[in-house]
DNA sequence: TTGCAAATGTGAGGATTACTCATATTTATG
DNA sequence: CATAAATATGAGTAATCCTCACATTTGCAA
């Protein structure tokens, strides 16, 4: 799904004025410009110090062009944002997609941490992203439907490896699950690797005792 | 926080220029004033639509005095969240300070999770700056060293239970578990009344297991 | 091709807001 | 009382997001 995402939002979350969204091929590959621009920049300061000037400027575009598709500002994050979370969601539902039995469960899982962990340190852009999460409101919405949607997949293998188990008790389970997942990245790349590596192993661990001991 | 900064943001987080503090009696009331104001506008509107010039009006001070003793507009929800880990370090101390053996820690853990569940609840303000705590790196540190200070009560019980383990697993079990409370607390006011209680349920169930069940 | 509407592009300027600083006033102190 | 230190003031500065009136390009039907 490369179609304009169909959300721009405001202060209070609510959807801002709309905006044209690039239907020639020109400007399809100046928008790619910009939101290659503002990557670049969160990359290297974060997204609270990016500045819409300096995006329109990397991009060769002006000011204008920038508001031409992008409500505002925090649009452009959440675009990005919107992409980690598509890709993210296609390789989680891969990798759970075949799961049959507890160990499968276990090595899927543990491979999965592995792979947000190593994400989560490589990345600075989603790093910065989902460090602000909490601040914007739209941003939050994005990650809380990814995480459900993320531990949708956990549930379909749960209800499979356990059929007997109360169905809501499952969904909380895994919900939580994965937001503490999120939570611990976070928490592990605040801290100094040795640690982090340790905070990770043991979230494994936790969540793998929830999740496989019934 | 803002986007609308005039001055450069602090990138690295660190407190800005110092500021006098108050030594008399006239001005540490009204440093109070500027407090309760900018307490008040929070939680009306959070902390991100806090502006300056209505936190000096409210507290029929100029903006001048503002930030005669507050370096920027961060330092004061930084102070204010400092008086919030104060007073719960000490609640926390105290609620496990006596625990002797497992159902204490038990019963006193739970007791914890419900105490800092109803205050999320019910304090806009906590709720606020907790919530923009992953984007202000002043504050993260805070959270950070409240977090490792809680933790520490906890370590120091589980070391009465568990003489035998591996200080530093104790260490960072404890360590996660209370970081992961704190999301699961942000999780669950950010959903309807009813899932929230199911995850906090969740929550303290699976970090009881972690805690008590070796 | 030509004409025209729709899509796209532009950047100076409006509006907002955190923060400064020269100056005035109040308090503490010897 | 004199003097310095602390405190108070608010108009002004600077940074930045975003708008808008107008210019240019593109798609397309006649």
């Amino acid at each position: 799904m490369e179609g304009r995402s169909a959300a721009p939002h405001q202060q209070d979350g609510s959807v801002a004025s709309p905006r044209r969204s690039p239907t020639q091929q020109r400007s399809r590959e100046r928008v790619e410009r910009m939101l290659a621009a503002a990557s670049a920049l969160i990359a290297a300061q974060g997204s609270d110090a990016m500045r819409m000037g300096e995006v329109a400027e990397r991009a060769g575009v002006s000011i204008g062009s920038l508001y031409q598709f992008f409500p505002d500002k925090r649009a452009i994050v959440w675009a990005l944002a919107e992409r980690y979370t598509a890709e993210s969601q296609a390789c989680i539902a891969a990798a759970l997609k075949d799961v049959a039995d507890a160990e499968g469960l276990r090595r899927a899982f543990s491979e999965l941490v592995d792979i947000y962990y190593r994400l989560f340190l490589a990345e600075p852009v989603m790093r910065d992203i989902w460090s602000g999460t909490q601040a914007d409101k739209a941003l939050r919405e994005l990650e809380l439907a990814d995480s459900r949607a993320n531990a949708e997949f956990l549930v379909a293998v749960l209800k499979r490896l356990r059929p007997d188990a109360d169905p809501v008790a499952l969904e909380t389970t895994a919900f939580l699950v994965w937001q503490m997942g999120e939570a611990a990245m976070r928490l592990a790349i605040s801290v100094d690797r040795q640690e982090g590596d340790r905070l990770v192993a043991a979230y494994k661990r936790m969540a793998l005792r929830e999740l496989v001991d019934a």
